[in-house]
DNA sequence: GTTATTGTTCATTTTAAATTGAACAATATT
DNA sequence: AATATTGTTCAATTTAAAATGAACAATAAC
């Protein structure tokens, strides 16, 4: 029966994409729902996922949260007029950019900060055998940085292409 | 006191490294330890990685292999000769290239393994209203797939100059 | 061949992260 | 204003992943 078919296709395919965002370190049901979403003809709202995916609603509520703020999915209209309907944005370009935004970024950003501390740390520490070394490696630690900050854009043009 | 200051600035490198690999999705005990031979003027053995980090044996073993198979450390000589010694590959270019190799690309080709026995369904599954939206949307993921797989040498080749 | 030393493996325990679900707010409907 | 509907928040629970450590191999020293 079609049904049937259609019902243990959608599963592989939300299957897919578990695995696709655990690769990212997103929580499996952010990647539930986007799978979703992006194997449904029309939008779907809150409901729906907790209905089909067997999910809880604070689940749902913040895997669409997340999924939002990744730029991942937008709103769209439904049938109850009181409820929010989703639907996925499948475009590469927008999908790479908000996961660079929201999930890279942030941490690069951080890291910098630390490293930052580390230097002010041997710069005013005693001169000692050890100094020339750690800033050597900071140095090289911040060339690692430089080059992912470069890298960041290209890759992101690349895709959005 | 030399050793006081040494002792502290080395744990906030350890602690940076944390961080660091865990946004790559690697288990902390990996970042403590290459953390801990990225600072160190001298090649360290599994036993002086447990000391200092205060690891169990097992964790620093499991961790010391898992770097060498990214290719993150190295053998190197040190002062007893029954041990092994290990010291950091600090090249950005390896380390990307073991990290792609390792972690990325198996995760890239088993979802090119399902995505195809997706469309295998899709292709038998009878004509239906749902057919060619299905289609479309895994024709979608291979163009996905398909840049990713381009995207990454370039990546490499970008990192390793 | 016996004893020490070094490192690995893997069943168990621990820890960190994700999920749940009930309470709560916000908004609409009667 | 009372009630129903929709969605969020967050403390408690569950789950998955990592760390532990004891048993085990492998090798060297005696």
């Amino acid at each position: 029966m079609e049904e049937e078919i259609d019902y243990q296709f959608e599963a592989r395919v939300v299957e897919f994409f578990c695995d696709g965002v655990r690769m990212l370190g997103l929580p499996k049901s952010v990647g539930e729902i986007y799978g979703l979403l992006f194997i449904s003809q029309s939008p779907l709202s809150l409901d729906d996922l907790v209905n089909r995916l067997g999910i809880s609603k604070g689940s749902a509520s913040q895997g669409l949260k997340m999924l939002r703020e990744l730029g991942a999915v937008k709103e769209a209209e439904g049938d109850n007029l009181r409820r929010s309907y989703f639907q996925p944005d499948v475009e590469l370009k927008r999908l790479a950019r908000g996961f660079i935004k929201e999930q890279v970024r942030p941490h690069l950003a951080s890291g910098d900060g630390k490293l930052a501390d580390l230097k002010r740390i041997v710069r005013e520490a005693p001169d000692s055998e050890g100094r020339q070394f750690y800033h050597e490696r900071l140095e090289q630690l911040e060339r690692w940085s430089k080059k992912a900050r470069v890298a960041l854009p290209l890759l992101q043009r690349f895709l959005g292409r």
